[in-house]
Parts: structure tokens; sequence; C-alpha cells
DNA sequence: TTTTATGCAAACATTTTGCAGTCAC
DNA sequence: GTGACTGCAAAATGTTTGCATAAAA
């Protein structure tokens, strides 16, 4: 097992103890799906997952049990969704700071990326509007390197 | 009639000239569309266009042609869609300088913004990625000061 | 035991598509 | 007249919900 696994590992223990002190239950489901977008580090679909996990651990998930996991999540707040404009929505972890998207419009790749300049202005823009941040996406459209 | 629709007029000239000489045919349909568009400066779904149609005009609109005219608009470059994370498309005229939005998670208003700075970081980001923009979508989310 | 979570299937909402008829050019 | 457009209804897609069962605490 390697640092990265050894990582969720405890990751997970603390969430596991979170939810419970929540008073809501833990369960195998949970665990993978949470593995799946912990190792992955991927923006991936309600159907992704539940693929992955059954091609990874040979668990079957049925995908309501995704879709209620991940709103479940969303609402422990430590997943993000993205939607990258193709109707389907994507989720991943949120552990690491905040950071932005371009998508490829050809190849539909993702890469990420973070910019202090435009975090700042974020800030100073919703501020100057009397408007209190919770969030922001934001997403640049275009083409990668390999499809220009 | 005043100057705003005067201004309408002229443009749905040149975009029905415009539609013309790529080869594509004109009606009723687009027009109004376009009109409840242009009018509303909006960010109104495939449904609430249909509707509008309806009510302003009193012309039927199928749906489906509500959808199939977002997406010919789209393909002209003339309008952009927006997703409030709702899991409805909405759609809007980009007649203006491009600007980016701020939605309130409470009462989902929805306010728009151009920030100079971000607009010119975000070329920069790009362009350090070797990744050419073609578009990009911003959205802050949070509480507008009502809702604060 | 009690309560929450799961899986299935049905329901749902939004968007897309096939097709026959209509309209623009 | 030809080819694109429309409206309808059906289909497809993505997501949510009801319910009986299973599992966690």
């Amino acid at each position: 097992m390697d640092n990265y696994e050894a990582g969720f590992d405890s990751f997970l223990k603390n969430f596991k103890e979170h939810v419970s002190r929540l008073g809501f239950k833990n369960s195998i489901q949970k665990d993978y799906i949470l593995k799946i977008l912990y190792l992955s580090k991927e923006h991936l679909s309600a159907e992704q997952i539940a693929h992955s996990v059954k091609s990874d651990y040979n668990i079957e998930v049925g995908i309501a049990t995704v879709y209620r996991t991940v709103k479940f999540f969303e609402e422990m707040n430590i997943i993000n969704s993205l939607d990258v404009g193709d109707g389907v929505k994507r989720y991943e972890l949120n552990l690491s700071l905040h950071h932005d998207h371009m998508v490829c419009t050809n190849c539909h790749k993702i890469i990420e990326f973070t910019d202090e300049l435009i975090e700042e202005q974020q800030i100073k823009v919703a501020q100057s509007h009397n408007f209190e941040l919770k969030d922001h996406v934001m997403t640049i459209y275009g083409l990668c390197e390999d499809c220009y």
C-alpha cells in the first residue's frame, strides 16, 4: 500500500467517525464510493462511479445509491459537483484547495488550475455587490494543446 | 415603439439575412424566440421561452422547436447557455460584452457582473497552459444582500 | 430493536429524435 | 418543387422516489 492509499485510510476513518457522530450510518457502499473518488481524483459521473466500484473492487452499487451517496457527501461538504455542459453531473472530492477547470471542447479533457489573482478578485467582486460568497465555479472552454 | 425594440428590429433583420446567406430558412418561430430573448434579457429555460412566446405574442411554439432553435442559435454563436445547477439549462443572448454571474443559493436571483481583471487573467491562465480559450463561464454562488 | 441505508423498479423531468406535414425560398 | 422547419408523440437520458428488505448501531 502506498502513501496515498494509506492517506485514504485515515481520511476514511475520520469521515466515518464524523458520520457516526451525526447519527448516520456507514456502509460498504459509502466507503467504496469515497475510495473511488479519493483515488481517482477524477471528475466522475454517477454512472462512472458505479462502474468503477464494480470493476475495481467487485462491489455492486445500485445507481440510486450512488446518487443518494453523492448528495449525502455534498451535504457533508466533502465533494463538489461540476457541470461540463453536457447534461451530466460529475463529482470530485474537495479535499484540496479550491481550483477551477479548463474543458477541451474537442476531446473533453479536463485540466485543473488555480490562480490566486482570480480567487482574490472574485472575493472583491462579491463584496462590491454585497454578496456573501460561498462558492464559485469557473470553467474555461477551448482547445487543449493536443487538439489545437 | 421604443429605441430598444427598434434596436431589435434591425438586429433581427441582420440576423435573418445571415441565416439566409448560410442556406438556412427563417420562420416566425425563430423570430419570436429571438425577440423574447432579446427583450427579456433574462436567463430563460426552454419551457419559459415557449411560454413567453405564447403569452406575449400569442404564438404557439412546440417545445421541440424551442430546443432545436436554441441549439441553432448557439451554433450561430448568438446565445449562451447557463447552468445554474438545478438541471435546467437557461439561455441568454450574448450581444453584450462578456459577463459572469452570481447566483443566490437562497432566492435563485441571478446578478450579472463584469470584471476586467478576471477576464484578462483568464486569458493569461489559458495561455500558460497552451490552451486556446474560446469561452468561459464563471459563476459565484452565495447569498445576495436581500437573503443575507 | 430501531433507524438508516440499500436495491430494484417505477416515476419523473428535461432534452432529443422520427416522422408526416408545412412553409420558406 | 426542393429542402429546411415545425409539431406531435415517442424515445432517450439523467436523476429521484416508494417500498420492501438488509444492515448498522
